[in-house]
RNA sequence: GGGUUCAUAGCUCAGUUGGUUAGAGCGUUGCAUUGACAUUGCAGAGGUCGGCAGUUCGAAUCUGCCUGAACCCACCA
């Protein structure tokens, strides 16, 4: 074809923004991502769904890139791939956007009833949920869209409680008056995971405590002083000599004037601050386990908002932190404020909304853990679950094995309610039900009152934490909790890969473990690969509200999705956080257009109205191809085990140096017609057209959009021989050894002689008379068949191989794996520069020499080491001295 | 306070059970350009493998200590 037509038809750049729109429509439409059981091995993949009402931030980019990659190519290895797709309602990370939105409209959460409420909320999801889904298309994601799941649906609604009334019903879930993590802001408690412990410089504040009819004084230390109001004792240790003469009497309490006793418990540190300690039982957890000891009274200051209350007396209604500069003022002013030290101290802070937490005492709903562990500490130690990397199983055991019983009941209204009715006011006159008539019936019966109506009853208003519905993911996308006989959760269940960050590993990762064991006895997943957090140059973490993370939407318009993947795998080493660069994007881009033009090449040379068929039965005569077929099967079997280690980067950098420097720089240079312009011949073309689609097969999982567009291009290819649904390369694995030690031999000699035209200022097109030294007449014959190759790569006048050849006069010369090179470049060499270029190798290698004469005069190696590695040893100082005596007779010839 | 991990070229990282004078990509330097690709090609420079000691014939690799960094867990005011 004509350069119009060609410029037209295939443009010098790739263009991937048409492409990825129209395959990925493709792709839907013949449905190559859904899955139905069948007879082949199951490839269940259950992505990590993301906020409902979530955009797609640079992690969910990095985590479905793995996720697609690893999915990929398992449906192209044959197996029944299914990646199922969905979202999370994340209860209160979208109350809390809920709650905003009506505030900017003027409305308060408090003002709405429950019904009015969910209608927002809903509205809200619809208005904004699945977006992220729609953009994971973008991305190139392989999803079984008909598959999607969204943890408030129906039926995941229902399994979620079915969860739990077995839960209970077994004894481990229960209701208790506890201390819990309390977040003023969202007014809910949390789970201990999602309390998140800061260092910030607080300051100790000793204040005095007048000792009832006396004189005296005690100085207590606290960081927290407004919760000196709720103060119910002050503490020392029994032994501590300073204040035992105090034990027994009684304190006042500044500003209230509360009288309390002053107790003793060697749970107090006398070295610590004061040595003696106030008692605050409703507002600490080590205070009320203290109180509860002493029989202590409690009293609790705070309002749900984290405002003072009445029970404080004082600063009512004002903000804690108002109030403790409020209560520091007047202490200071009562004089009673004796001291003020910096000091740095940990401050939990809600996950969710970076309130500070209250401890609170509360009730609540739990769930026993430690025998829900065992299984899942067990199972992951014993590789039944193997982590990537195996670091985290460490961490993971420490969390399993100091587990506390979870927190599950939070004060908000969107998530799924607590399936538990009230019939009286005693905290046990409850049942657990699933309907209003069912509980009604229940309700009858444990109360002995058959006249018990539904008027009678009222569901507990709280909802579950949201990783109550997270952690039956695996198994409830394939309704295997409500039906857990069904086919589909019994074909694809045990899933296979979870690809997730380390940050929820004890949040979703441990939680679905335990689940699975105790809802299947059977592990959820067979592998977990932990990739790192993606961070910016400065190894800042990537947010929001630093401002530091790229639109991932932007980043594919400007660098293809391929590109954008590409990018982000090569920052990604297994198990490490990523730190993100953009020009990594843009060197996936280019790497794009690079493979872009090899097909443009290749297609340049398809001559009009001929028929071609893409071959990868090489011609075993021609070097080249031997060579290439080599490294492709090389590369595979690398990439192989780079997959079975999640070392997924690894296998993309092998696959690019293959496509790029092997393919591109050497296969195709050597492919080319001896005249440039003149097409090359048409058994070349069929062979590098096959061997370049294997290429596109490899890539494929990478790069799926412009492997899929190359792929049809090359041929017209009905639906079913799309390359998205083709077969994974599967090569035998042995190279051929003598074609690639041949071919390196040649690259090398060609790179030597490069070396000396950029050396010696000698342009590359200067036609070079070459003469070459080798080891043997066999070495000469085996080159001299394949001189075809030299001139392909440099402008060759003529080229001679020959063990005994008479060196050329004013030679530049070279030295490669025992061969020698000689350039006759009469007027053109600089003679100083060429001495000084051979003294420079001589010294080198003589140096080498030294080294390796170092280890064979050493008796002790000799001896020890095993005799392949004397041998090799042995060999090395053979040829050094070969070398230099070659490199010498080279300086003398030069005259 | 407990635990884990890490330290290799300017940057980001490879380096399998100890055995070529340590590799890649990016960046950098020089040269090259009328046809696949400057989103390119060719060639080069660049590291006493954080420090000290030890084990060994031999250490980037194993051990100890030191220094520095990161992460996780924990109710010490």
């Amino acid at each position: 074809m004509n350069e119009q037509q060609l410029n037209d038809e295939i443009p010098k750049h790739y263009d991937p923004t048409e492409t990825e729109d129209k395959w990925y429509a493709y792709w839907e439409e013949h449905q190559y991502f859904h899955s139905e059981p069948d007879d082949r091995e199951p490839f269940a993949v259950v992505i990590p769904p993301p906020n409902v009402t979530g955009v797609l931030h640079m992690g969910h980019m990095l985590n479905n890139t793995i996720q697609d990659v690893l999915v990929r190519r398992a449906r192209m290895q044959g197996k029944n791939a299914c990646w199922v797709p969905g979202t999370d309602h994340a209860s209160i990370a979208t109350e809390a956007k809920v709650v905003q939105k009506l505030r900017k409209q003027g409305i308060k959460k408090s003002d709405l009833s429950r019904d009015k409420f969910m209608d927002h909320a809903w509205d809200w999801t619809n208005e904004h949920g699945g977006i992220i889904l729609q953009q994971l298309r973008t991305l190139g994601a392989s999803c079984d869209w008909k598959r999607t799941r969204f943890t408030l649906e129906e039926e995941l609604y229902e399994a979620v409680i079915d969860c739990f009334i077995k839960l209970y019903d077994d004894g481990f879930i229960y209701r208790g008056k506890r201390m819990i993590n309390w977040d003023p802001q969202a007014q809910t408690a949390l789970s201990d995971e999602e309390v998140i412990h800061k260092e910030v410089q607080s300051k100790l504040y000793h204040v005095r405590y007048p000792i009832k009819n006396s004189d005296e004084y005690v100085t207590i230390a606290t960081t927290r002083p407004e919760t000196i109001l709720a103060d119910t004792a002050v503490c020392v240790h029994p032994d501590d000599e300073r204040y035992t003469h105090l034990i027994g009497k009684r304190a006042i309490i500044p500003m209230v004037e509360r009288e309390v006793e002053i107790i003793a418990d060697d749970y107090v540190d006398p070295e610590y601050g004061t040595g003696c300690l106030k008692i605050t039982p409703a507002h600490d957890t080590n205070d009320y386990d203290l109180g509860q000891k002493h029989g202590l009274e409690i009293i609790d200051m705070l309002n749900a908002d984290g405002t003072i209350s009445e029970a404080g007396q004082f600063y009512v209604g004002k903000d804690r932190f108002e109030a403790r500069k409020l209560i520091i003022k007047d202490l200071k002013d009562q004089d009673l404020l004796v001291d003020v030290e910096e000091m740095p101290n940990k401050v939990g802070y809600s996950e969710r909304t970076d309130a500070v937490i209250e401890p609170r005492l509360s009730l609540q709903w739990f769930c026993r853990m430690d025998e829900l562990s065992k299984p899942a500490l067990e199972n992951v130690m014993n590789d039944n679950i193997q982590f990537h990397p195996a670091k985290f199983k460490n961490s993971y055991a420490h969390w399993m094995e100091n587990i506390r019983d979870w927190c599950i009941s939070r004060q908000l209204w969107w998530g799924h309610r607590i399936p538990a009715w009230y019939f009286g006011d005693e905290p046990d006159e409850y049942v657990i039900a699933r309907t209003e008539d069912e509980a009604v019936e229940k309700a009858r019966e444990k109360s002995g009152n058959a006249n018990l109506s539904s008027d009678d009853l009222h569901q507990d208003e709280d909802v579950l934490d949201t990783w109550f519905s997270s952690w039956l993911w695996p198994m409830s996308v394939f309704d295997g909790i409500r039906n857990s006989e069904n086919e589909e959760i019994n074909y694809y269940y045990p899933t296979k890969d979870l690809v997730t960050a380390p940050e929820i590993m004890f949040f979703w990762v441990a939680r679905m473990i335990m689940a699975g064991y105790y809802f299947r006895d059977e592990k959820p997943f067979s592998n977990v690969y932990f990739h790192g957090i993606v961070r910016d140059e400065q190894r800042r973490k990537m947010s929001k509200s630093l401002g530091n993370s790229p639109d991932p939407l932007e980043l594919i318009k400007q660098y293809g999705a391929d590109g954008t993947r590409v990018g982000m795998l090569f920052a990604s080493p297994a198990g490490n956080d990523l730190l993100f660069d953009e020009n990594l994007c843009e060197q996936g881009r280019n790497f794009s257009n690079k493979i872009w033009n090899a097909f443009r090449f290749l297609m340049m040379n398809k001559q009009d109205g001929t028929d071609y068929s893409p071959t990868t039965d090489i011609d075993p005569e021609n070097l080249a191809d031997r060579w290439m077929m080599s490294r492709i099967k090389q590369t595979l079997t690398g990439v192989e085990q780079d997959f079975e280690n999640y070392r997924l980067n690894e296998a993309l950098k092998k696959i690019y140096s293959l496509v790029w420097d092997d393919f591109c720089d050497w296969y195709i240079e050597v492919s080319k017609a001896d005249t440039p312009g003149e097409p090359m011949p048409a058994e070349n073309l069929e062979r590098a057209l096959g061997l370049f689609e294997l290429l596109m097969k490899m890539l494929h999982p990478f790069m799926p959009f412009l492997t899929e567009e190359i792929w049809q291009r090359i041929q017209v290819r009905s639906p079913e021989e799309a390359l998205t649904i083709s077969q994974w390369p599967e090569l035998d694995a042995d190279a051929d050894e003598d074609a690639i030690d041949l071919f390196s031999l040649i690259q090398e000699q060609v790179s030597a002689i490069r070396n000396i035209q950029s050396e010696m200022g000698v342009s590359p097109k200067t036609e070079l008379t070459l003469h070459i030294k080798t080891n043997s007449q066999e070495q000469a014959e085996k080159l001299d068949e394949q001189s075809w190759i030299f001139t392909k790569f440099l402008s060759v006048g003529s080229l001679e191989f020959n063990p005994d050849l008479t060196k050329p006069k004013a030679s530049a010369s070279a030295l490669v794996k025992g061969t020698e090179i000689f350039v006759p470049l009469e007027g053109l060499i600089d003679l100083d520069k060429e001495r000084e270029r051979i003294q420079n190798e001589i010294k080198k290698t003589q140096g080498f020499l030294k080294s390796v004469e170092g280890k064979l005069s050493n008796a002790k190696f000799v001896e020890n080491a095993p005799d392949d590695v004397v041998d090799r040893e042995r060999q090395k100082k053979v040829d050094a001295l070969s070398d230099i005596e070659k490199l010498k007779q080279m300086l003398e010839n030069l005259g």
